[in-house]
Formats: structure tokens, sequence, C-alpha cells
DNA sequence: AAGCAGCCAATTTTT
DNA sequence: TTGGCTGCTT
């Protein structure tokens, strides 16, 4: 039936649809892979087969991820279907790969060939910094949103010069956006967007180069494309031009990250743009039974400008999803630790059982429960190994000795460990730089003629730094970290610290991940130096402890993407928390949000969870909440119910629980009809507040939902 | 320079 | 309720 199709293993057990894709020839596809249909596969089988049939060459291909976790397992899928060595390939994330094309033509790109990335903390200090120099009041102006608003540019390809503001708040905004490039500029510094935008201006320009490029990649492959933001789209236009052929593989159900500019639009864009002939769906799920993908196609279903699919599966029905109503959070999470003490007892490994939240606040009481059972648990999200702040202070020392212009790196460690260089000093070099428009180093080498070895003040920070500079003649990168962290004082620094113990031994580990990367990567790298900063930048390190322990899993509905469980608790399904209340603002929020519900429904496998709490402690307040219309939109026969619980005595069970002694007693009760006089007649659909400051939540039918004040709302009993 | 009180905000976060 | 940040005190 296909004789385009080499004689080999990979290819046999691929389905028709999949086939299809992997074997397309002369065109660009558009693929539109549900949850579990075998995506990755799809990719990677569709690599291997263009080069074995000779397409293309290993090094004419272009494949773009967007983490570098999927990037790697890409290249081990090639590596294991393929006898090639898959070094060198251009397989990587979108920032991975444009820092490589912009690493090699960084002088095209106006940049130096030092330029070190910032991640976000990084940038938002530099923000913070900038605004401090222009005198910007950060009230009116939140850090915060100003790294939005630079980072929201970026991905839309706009330069600062090239926004139209209007107002004076956006016309102050774009000034400190524009002074932000400046002094990136100035240091060599390079944020993530600014990886993207100067890659795309890079090959906007150049022609000789986008030429270059174009010539060489046929055949670009892009992972996740749901996900791409616009600027990442005309990239991608570009780097194509009229001859190359894009294989785009995503699903537009699972579009939950419109918030950092993904644009599912994107995919209506390339089926007009590339003139796809037609969209080629893979609806075959190979993960989950019945139940749980006809639960997902229901709650799906009610979104409307989707492509449209239906996920199926051969795999039977299996239980039907169980519902869990709490009359408290704490309730929730109890059920949740029996039923896995139970899950567990049959014979299920933890570490396949996951319990999904929309925020990370959800999580302190699920911990607390897990805890006190006993059972070992591992949370998702917080702090990556490069991000810790012992570990940025090492690496801020390799990369001040790196580049004497990064003045991000010099304000970090010129005085940590302390060393007496207090506020004035700095800002007199401050001055300085800004007179004479260098850096900080530099300005501190004109204030102090000779450096000094007596243990404080600039004097012996510039000594200090020449010293280890000296040091690393002739020394390897792991033995060069040593050296930082010993001589710099960091390592003492903790050591004296009361709980600096896992800081030391961080550090320790950062000597031992840079030997791993020299093992792995980078052994015949002429700036190995330069190659490990790259490198902790853009792989911020997921070497989460006990990776490989049996530990139940949590963590939000966002970070679950991509992964897959036996056993999935979606818990906090409640009006207010998903839907979360703040996605109710934003366009088209309610329909991202039901895609996050399909996101967590399609991780399961074999059982699913959802559970609710009719009463939830949120910001030191009790909040009582509905069912989240998500429950509702899930037909019943495919729903089983644990338990049910009357509103009457939920109430009681509420100050049970709580124990608050004198909690004001309300006449209106969730799920009633009121009267107002002047709203008409409405439903409540919950409280929010203590006693003295109550208010009301109420559906009206013709007013819309509107919160107000207990102690003052007329309300009449109908 | 460290330690503490007071204030404020509080979805989601692949790079 | 919690964490992060600021600004004041020692």
């Amino acid at each position: 039936m296909n004789a385009s199709l080499p004689n080999q293993n990979q290819f046999i057990d691929l389905n028709e649809k999949q086939i299809e894709a992997v074997t397309l020839q002369n065109e660009s596809a558009l693929i539109l892979a549900g949850a579990g249909s075998g995506k990755t596969k799809v990719l990677t089988s569709r690599i291997s087969w263009l080069i074995q049939t000779n397409v293309v060459s290993p090094f004419g291909l272009i494949a773009v991820t967007f983490t570098n976790k999927a990037a790697k397992e890409m290249l081990q899928r090639i590596t294991m279907q393929l006898p090639i060595n898959t070094r060198g390939m251009w397989v990587g994330t979108f920032h991975g790969l444009c820092n490589r094309f912009l690493k090699t033509h960084a002088r095209d790109a106006d940049l130096p060939d030092t330029f070190q990335i910032l991640d976000s903390q990084d940038q938002l200090s530099l923000i913070k910094r900038t605004m401090k120099t222009m005198n910007v009041d950060d009230e009116t102006y939140a850090p915060k949103q100003v790294q939005h608003y630079i980072n929201g540019c970026k991905d839309e390809g706009l330069r600062a010069a090239h926004v139209d503001t209007y107002d004076t708040h956006s016309k102050k905004l774009n000034e400190i956006y524009l002074e932000y490039e400046k002094q990136c500029q100035k240091e060599g510094l390079v944020d993530f967007g600014e990886l993207l935008l100067r890659c795309y201006e890079l090959f906007e320009k150049n022609v000789a180069i986008r030429q270059h490029y174009q010539d060489r990649f046929k055949h670009i492959l892009i992972d996740e494309f749901q996900d791409t933001s616009e600027l990442q789209y005309k990239w991608l236009k570009l780097l194509a031009g009229n001859s190359s052929f894009v294989f785009a593989v995503g699903d537009d159900d699972q579009s939950i990250y419109s918030f950092r500019g993904a644009r599912v639009g994107n995919m209506k864009d390339m089926e007009r743009d590339f003139h796809v002939k037609q969209i080629i769906k893979l609806e075959q799920n190979y993960r989950s039974k019945s139940n749980i993908l006809n639960t997902a196609n229901a709650i799906i279903d009610h979104n409307k400008n989707r492509l449209g699919k239906n996920l199926w599966t051969s795999a039977g029905e299996g239980d039907p999803i169980r519902i869990y109503t709490g009359h408290t959070d704490i309730d929730e999470a109890k059920f949740i630790v029996d039923e896995i003490k139970m899950l567990h007892r049959e014979g299920i490994s933890l570490n396949h059982i996951a319990i999904l939240y929309r925020s990370n606040a959800q999580s302190r009481v699920l911990e607390h429960n897990i805890f006190s059972s006993n059972l070992p648990y591992r949370v998702y999200g917080g702090l990556r190994f490069f991000e810790r702040a012992e570990i940025k202070h090492a690496i801020a020392y390799l990369r001040l000795i790196a580049n004497k212009n990064d003045d991000s790196a010099f304000l970090r460690i010129v005085n940590f460990p302390t060393r007496g260089i207090g506020s004035r000093s700095l800002e007199s070099l401050q001055d300085i730089s800004r007179r004479d428009g260098c850096s900080l180093w530099h300005a501190a080498q004109k204030t102090s003629n000779q450096a000094s070895a007596i243990k404080k003040g600039l004097p012996y920070f510039i000594y200090l730094i020449k010293h280890i500079e000296n040091g690393f003649e002739g020394l390897t990168l792991p033995q060069m970290i040593d050296l930082i962290i010993n001589e710099s004082g960091l390592k003492d620094h903790y050591t004296n610290e009361k709980d600096g113990l896992d800081r030391v031994s961080n550090l320790n580990e950062l000597v031992s991940a840079a030997a791993t990367f020299l093992n792995n990567d980078n052994n015949e790298s002429s700036n190995p130096l330069g190659d490990f900063l790259n490198y902790s930048s853009l792989e911020s390190g997921d070497m989460q402890a006990s990776e490989g322990a049996d530990a139940i899993q949590l963590m939000t509905i966002h970070s679950s993407k991509g992964l897959e469980f036996d056993v999935v608790f979606i818990s906090g399904l409640e009006e207010g928390l998903c839907p979360h209340e703040q996605s109710l603002f934003e366009s088209k929020g309610l329909e991202e949000e039901r895609r996050l519900m399909y996101v967590a429904v399609t991780r399961a496998r074999s059982k699913l969870y959802l559970s609710y709490a009719l009463s939830r402690m949120l910001h030191g307040q009790t909040r009582y909440g509905m069912p989240s219309r998500f429950l509702e939109e899930i037909p019943e026969s495919l729903v089983k119910n644990i338990n049910t619980i009357s509103f009457k005595n939920n109430v009681d069970q509420i100050e049970e629980n709580y124990s608050q002694p004198s909690q004001q007693k309300h006449t209106w009760r969730i799920g009633e009809s009121v009267m107002h006089e002047k709203f008409g007649q409405g439903t409540v659909l919950g409280y929010e507040g203590n006693s003295d400051d109550l208010r009301i939540q109420i559906k009206f039918n013709k007013a819309g939902t509107k919160w107000l004040a207990m102690e003052y709302a007329k309300l009449f009993k109908r």
C-alpha cells in the first residue's frame, strides 16, 4: 500500500493517518494532533522518513520545539530510528536555535560575540534598574507590568521605535522600553524575546544570510504549533521563504498559553499562507479509556471556533468519571489522600498518580494532608537549579569575567558576599559610568587606581576579579567554577549561614553540572565558558530532586501539558477557580479555561477523579463557591457521583471544619432565588468575606452577575 | 549589613 | 494566609 515507505520497523506501527502525515511530499502540512494521538512519534518518524528516503540530508532540515525536554526527546528517538549521529543537527527550541543563529552571525546581528542571555529574573532587575535611572515612579509603572509590556511588544515583533503611543501612560511605558533596549545593547545582554526578535531582524535585513538558510533548510518541522507567537510565526515565514516546506504539528484545543503571547490563530493563518491542501487530523488516541475521552470531547465541544476533531479509542470504556463534593478544601484533600492510599494498596505506583490544580496556591492544603499521611510526593514548579540565588551569584562571577560590560552581573556580585561596598560608592560609580558612557567595571577601575588585596572595598573587588581571572589560566571549566566559589567567598558565606548547607551543596552541584556539560556535548568547544553560560540561561535545569522516586505528582494544569498518568485527580473545580475569575475579564478567556480543563482531563489513562469544595480558604478568607460549569458540561452517563451534600448541612459542616465561633448566620443560601428592589430577580452564586464584611454574589436574570455588600443589599425572599 | 515590622497583592509561565 | 519587598532600626 505504501510503496514510498522504506521497509523499516519504526514505520509499521503507524496508523493510516499517521502514515499519511509522515510521507507527505512536496507540500507544507498542518497536522492537527489530538492529545495522546502519537504526535511526537509522527514528528520523529517524519524526520527519519525524510532522511531515509533521501529527500533531505540530516543537515538540510530544522526542527523546532518549545522545551528543551521535547528537543532532547526528539533527538533521542531519531537516534533510535536511524544509524546517524544527530550531533550538529538543527533540532532545538526556538530560543536555542535563534541563539545558535545569532552566535554564528553575531557581528551581522550587531551583537558582541560574548553576548549573554538574560532570564526573566535578570530581565526584571534590569528593568527596575533602568526605571531607577530614569526616575520613573514604580507605583504608577509596576516593573512587572513594564516587563509584560516589553515582552508583549517583542512577541509581536515590535521595537520601541515602531510602537504608536497615544496616552501618557503608554508613552512612558514605551520610553522605558527604549531605554531598556539601549541598556541591553550597551551591556551586551539579550533577553528571551530579544533572541527571537534579533534573529528575525537578522533574516529580514540580511538577504545573503536569509537566502543561505532558506536554501539550506528545505524542511522545517514545528512542534506545539498552537503555542507559537506572532513573532515566531513571522520568523517561520521568513525562514521558509517561497521554496521550503513546513510541517507543523499542533492542537488548537490545547492552546493554553495565550497570556504569554501564544496565538492559536497561527494555525488558520498557516493553512492560508502555506497553501495547506488539507489539514490532517490525528484523532485516534492511544492513551485514555473512552469514558475519559468522551468527557474531554463533551467539554471542549462547548467551544466555538475550533478547527474541530473528536478523539476516539479502541481501548474500552474504563471506569466512570468519579466526582467528589467536599464541604471544604480540607475535606476535599482528605478524600484525595484516602483514595490514593486505596489505589496504592491496589498496586498503582504513586508516580503514576497526579493531582492537578488551577493555581499554585491550592497545593498547600493538599501538601499538608499528604504530608501528614506519610505518603511521598513531589511538587512541580518552583525554583529550578539555575534560578537559585546561590547559583546565579556564582554564574554572575563567570559572566563578569567573560564580559566586563555586563553591569547586571557586576551589580549582583560587587557586594556579595558583602565586602563593605555601600550604596554611596555604587552611586558614584553609576555617575561615572553615565558621564563617560562606560561600564560599571571600567568606572570602578577609574575610582581606585590600584587593586588591593585587603579584604574590603572596591579595590579589593577589582583585585578579586582580576585574581580569579588570572587563576583561570590552564583550568578546565569545572575547575574555574570551583575556583570562583572558593575565592569569591561564596562558599564561606553560605557555610556560615544558618540554613546555608543546601546552598553549599548546590554550589558543589554546579561544579559537577559543568563537568557533565563538558562530557555530554562540548568537550571540543573553543569557548566552553561562553557555551556554559548560554546553557545555564537557556536550560533552566529541570534537575528536580528525587526524580525517580515513587511519589505522588502535584502540579498545575499548565505544567501537566504533555504528561500522562494512570490516575488523575483534578481538584478545585469551582466557579472562580476553574474557570478562574480573572479569566472572565479577558476576551476569549472562558474558552481558554475550557481548553485548560480539556488538557487536564486528557492527562488521564485509566481513572479520572474530579473534585470541588463548597468552601475554601483563599487569601486568608473563607470563600463559598459553586461547582464549576465544566462539571455540568459532562454527560451524566459518564459520571459517578461519589457523594451528595445538601446545602443546608454544608453550612454546619463548614463551621465544624474551620471552627469559626461567631460566624454570622446569613439568611440566603447558595442556589436560592432572591429579589432585589433595583436589579430584580436573581440566584445566589456565592459569598466572600467574613462576618463584618460579607459580600454576596448574585446572578440577576436581567442585570447580570453582581457582588453586593450584605449589609446594604436590599434583598427579599421570593 | 542584618534583622524586623509593616504594607501589598495574590492565575497560568515551555524559554 | 502567604510571600515579597521596602524602609527603618540596631
